[in-house]
DNA sequence: GCTAGGTTTTGGGAATTGCAACAATTCTGT
DNA sequence: ACAGAATTGTTGCAATTCCCAAAACCTAGC
């Protein structure tokens, strides 16, 4: 039986791995051009997809395959794909917060890629400091928009930049706002799963006027590792969660902002 | 002469609203499923797409569109096409250059995404210091891998990194090695027609020890806007040009050194 | 009502793709 | 070296899609 040292296996996972890599950055793929790059039956790449996509590493479709979900990050997309609505819904309403010839930063993360999305659409004239390579990716298609990157260590799962070099660059600027997702929203305030992002959030929240998080109600109630700010310090958030329960109560009783769409 | 108010146009609008939509969380439709969702004919869908393709929002594909990803760029991606073959063994080759441990900068640039991926392929343990967040998705993949991103302007056609912020961060490192694309090689030198990025490329110059330019045969004989650098500071060439012709010559009197696959 | 302009449908031929079975090739283990 | 397994190539045919042009349709404006 043979294990994985053979020049076959060793071709075919060639292959496989470079289809991946293909639709990180193109979507989709086309069965007849892949197999003219790699010098292979049209027979043997329909074989390679089949097989990638019985592993859900793809999706195929008629004449090719294509990526599991836009953008090609696994956690990313799994994660915007649920609540897809409510997120979309939420970064609309955050976008009209934003007026034009403001400056702004912006965190990674599903939902406030999603406020880039709106913002852009709506076309509003603005200077954008993100960490987030999809933020700036989708501000950069906007005519109307300005997109700073900061520097730092490249973290592949959320496509953004994190470190002490993303937070050192932070201080350079003084902006308006600062739209900020999170992983959780409880009454010891504003907490972070991702390792690294935590002091991102500090970073721009310390060098904005007023501070508005985008965190909708599936969040509600979760603690997670990091501490990014008390229920004192939120200033604006943005929610689809309704007026009523006792995180509410808390949430108006430390004068915290909250807009609904 | 109907304005934009018939009935016509608002089914028509719909329907490209709804394509839209769909492909937010699909990122890949069939024609023919569409049609019977919308009731209307293939032709009418295809029209859709073609006219959504044509406003770049979406990517055709033979018997459907996908969605256009954040790391899809229009002008990048159409030179991707051209000269695949030769820019891949190119990459390939200078990959070999690159040993484990090894710390890199790396520019922005078709052939330069390419390389990454065959850097990302062979798995090369490196640090990688670039300006492209392509080059940082790719090589992103890779665990063996350290990407750090420069800040900097965000550059929507090239998906890159420019300005004073990038050469400065820049300037904090020193590597062994730097790997630079480029738009054109000639008696003067290495020319760039992209504004910025000569900066950038004379900045990563300055911090390594050897400099590699990737410049394909194509670019021969072409003279753009700005100078990067003279024939004596190429230090190593990859390309896959003949060792003929004047130019050739030239390079080898200033002590060039050519690599070819 | 009627024309004009745009939109959609219809139809058919050409091209592309998918499928499946079989043959050829290349590796593996003994 | 040989048998066996995995991989890849080949072929024929059905299904799907593409493209084009002409006809039918709808809506607005006169």
């Amino acid at each position: 039986m043979p294990e994985d040292t053979s020049q076959h296996r060793l071709r075919k996972k060639k292959r496989h791995e470079q289809i991946l890599m293909e639709l990180r950055l193109a979507s989709h793929v086309r069965v007849s051009d892949l197999a003219a790059r790699f010098g292979v039956t049209t027979e043997t790449v329909r074989r390679d997809i089949e097989d990638l996509n019985r592993e859900g590493l793809l999706e195929k479709s008629y004449g090719g395959a294509s990526a599991r979900s836009p953008g090609a990050h696994r956690g990313l997309d799994e994660r915007r794909r649920e609540r897809v609505r409510e997120r979309e819904i939420l970064a609309r309403r955050a976008a009209l917060l934003v007026a034009d010839g403001q400056s702004l930063m912006v965190d990674a993360g599903a939902t406030t890629m999603e406020f880039a999305r709106a913002l852009a659409l709506a076309g509003t004239r603005v200077t954008v400091i993100t960490n987030s390579l999809q933020v700036a990716m989708i501000l950069g298609t906007s005519p109307a928009a300005r997109v700073i990157l900061t520097p730092g260590d490249y973290l592949n799962a959320e496509a953004a930049l994190v470190g002490p070099d993303t937070c050192e660059y932070l201080h350079r600027f003084n902006v308006d706002t600062c739209f900020l997702g999170a992983s959780g929203l409880s009454d010891v305030g504003v907490t972070e799963a991702v390792r690294g992002f935590a002091a991102v959030k500090r970073a721009m929240m310390e060098r904005c006027l007023a501070c508005n998080f985008l965190i909708d109600s599936s969040k509600f109630g979760q603690v997670h590792l990091s501490q990014v700010a008390a229920v004192s310090e939120i200033g604006t958030l943005v929610t689809d969660a309704g007026s009523d329960g006792p995180l509410m109560r808390t949430l108006d009783r430390e004068g915290v902002v909250i807009v609904r769409p």
